[in-house]
DNA sequence: CAAGAATGATACGGTTCCGTAACAATAATT
DNA sequence: AATTATTGTTACGGAACCGTATCATTCTTG
């Protein structure tokens, strides 16, 4: 990928930030956002537990973020039929379309930065 | 600036939040991040009705926030003699340090996505 | 099968933010 | 000078989030 410099860098995250801001569509913290984006992107299976770990946040900070974004039904849950302890954080069409809107918005705030 | 591909754009996005949030510096929101940087990168005079309008959301918002990132040195506010309804919103050292760095993370990340 | 470990959720008190409405200070208008 | 307008702040009740501790459920181990 393009490095971007310092000043492109700024320009492009305040563009993208303030975007966000603008369309006020759900105002997800930063903290939801990454988990957000990691349940998208990384590979499956997701576990509150892994989560929580990756992110260097206690366990509480995942679960309810999950209901938080639950709610507005951007990822879903299921227990692991393998092992019930675990919960499966899945993904949903309406996260892949929020997701699809921001990658959207990025793309072209870079295009005219 | 190079234009980034939907993939890319997520990538790095995931990539600098979730530094941000391990980092787990000073935790701002996504209003507040909006708020600094708009504040550095545009034109002074910043004032708080508008960065309200520029921002779309009402007053309160933006002293509350400034309220936040003043204690935290990131700005700070100073009454506008010409007109001593008008508060001026400044940029600090720490503020620009801050920002610097939010700088090199996201130049570095986008360097090696 | 009983005891321990692991997982995710919940409880709790405290802090922060929200949106709306009211407010004090200052400036502009009549 | 009195009224009106503008600016930023504060007040208020409510909602969301935090970190820590505890809990229920499930699995693993002895």
């Amino acid at each position: 990928m393009a490095a971007l410099t310092s000043a492109q860098a700024l320009r492009l995250w305040h563009d993208v930030a303030l975007s966000m801001v603008r369309g006020g569509e759900s105002d997800l913290s930063q903290r939801q956002i990454s988990i957000l984006l990691t349940i998208y992107l990384e590979a499956p299976p997701h576990t509150v537990r892994d989560l929580a770990k990756k992110l260097g946040v206690s366990k509480p900070v995942i679960t309810r973020a999950l209901d938080t974004m639950g709610k507005l039904d951007l990822v879903s849950r299921r227990r692991d039929e393998k092992d019930r302890r675990n919960v499966l954080i899945q993904r949903t069409v309406n996260g892949a379309l929020y997701l699809e809107r921001l990658a959207d918005t990025i793309g072209n705030l870079s295009r005219s930065a």
